[in-house]
DNA sequence: AGCTTAATTGCAACATTGTTGCATTTATCG
DNA sequence: CGATAAATGCAACAATGTTGCAATTAAGCT
């Protein structure tokens, strides 16, 4: 339900997604948002901007592991990705200071191909 | 001076910056402490922690490359490194989407050794 | 010193984001 | 149908973040 309006690429925030809604008639607390949001946070349906703060809808399905952002710092577009070896080589560095990992939060920030190109 | 209050390992939310600082007797706005908190990001002098939003002294004095933390989140503790080889692949992986990384943000969650023990 | 200009800080007002406790509605199941 | 559980709403609030402009402080210069 609040799925069908992730259609809208930048992430947005609690308040946006209320506002979209509301616009296609829907009317939701900003409670039952933020609810839903942390629901599917949980099942990786969706993910949390680090940077911005602004919820994405997960562009990997149900893929397992650490899902990586990219954002463009220009247009915001996202990418997504897994890297297994990547998670590893990170919990590795982790281990070696005692720490267990549990999982990674991660986020590159750059410039996508197409405003590269512009530039 | 703001550096002096940022022994207090735990991150801090620029309200609680403001909040100790006054205890000792100095008073500043916080949208002073803003507009230094966003200095200090830009010189890598201190990190905003992705999970919680609280913001803590960098511990790696000025080396070079992206900081990477690891919170534990049993006790909070942080630790925090950095590691070449991990930027490099992750910037591979992004350039073969055609995306130019400028910058990582990568946090692990998990537990550190001292909670590992006690469980 | 006295003046000018730039940088820093404060202030007030506001916008956004996030949380809590409890009531109400809606769904589920026997 | 009636009882219980789950989902949503509501109100009130707390925390976080931003903006424009005024006031203060620092720095440079003659």
């Amino acid at each position: 339900m609040l799925k069908a309006l992730e259609e809208t690429q930048e992430p947005l925030s609690p308040y946006d997604i209320q506002r979209i809604l509301r616009q296609q008639g829907k009317y939701l607390n900003h409670v039952t948002i933020y609810r839903i949001l942390d629901l599917f946070r949980r099942l990786n349906l969706a993910h949390r901007v680090l940077s911005s703060g602004g919820f994405v809808k997960c562009a990997l399905g149900d893929k397992q592991g650490c899902h990586r952002l990219m954002v463009c710092r220009c247009c915001g577009a996202l990418q997504e990705f897994i890297d297994d070896k990547l998670c590893q080589h990170e919990s590795e560095l982790a281990q070696n200071s005692g720490f267990h990992t549990e999982y990674h939060l991660s986020e590159s920030s750059g410039i996508c191909s197409d405003c590269y190109k512009k530039q």
